[in-house]
DNA sequence: ACTCTGACTATTT
DNA sequence: CAAATAGCCAGAG
């Protein structure tokens, strides 16, 4: 199901993408971006969720860039909470990198 | 309508 | 392996 890539609901389909990553699991701004069929559009997945704020199901902490990088943890309050979130979940964090992230990701193609 | 910005990514130095 | 570069596109002022 190719979505148009209009700006409407862009952010939206961002959201139903991320709230189905599972528990213990993470994702990339990328996969997302090209499960909505932009996959140039990795930017504005991130951009997505800085609006996600206001979204509470967002769990904005299971996504990270292409190299398990936590590099939106400075957005969020207090200066580690990401990573905190993410160990909770058994992820294991090393330097801000989640290790093992291979084998954590999880792409949104995995449901089907 | 125009310009600037950014939670990215791939490629190159 | 770290830093710089370029492409990318939608939101905000």
């Amino acid at each position: 199901m190719q979505y148009n890539p209009n700006t409407l609901n862009f952010f939206e389909r961002v959201y139903e993408v991320v709230v189905q990553v599972p528990y213990g699991r993470v994702t990339s701004y990328g996969a997302i971006a090209k499960h909505l069929g932009a996959p140039k559009s990795s930017r504005m997945v991130g951009w997505a969720m800085n609006a996600a704020h206001s979204r509470m199901d967002v769990p904005a902490h299971r996504v990270v860039n292409r190299q398990g990088l936590l590099t939106g943890k400075h957005h969020f309050p207090g200066s580690n909470l990401m990573q905190q979130l993410l160990e909770s979940e058994g992820i294991v964090v090393k330097n801000d990198k989640v290790v093992d992230f291979k084998t954590k990701f999880w792409d949104p193609a995995d449901l089907y």
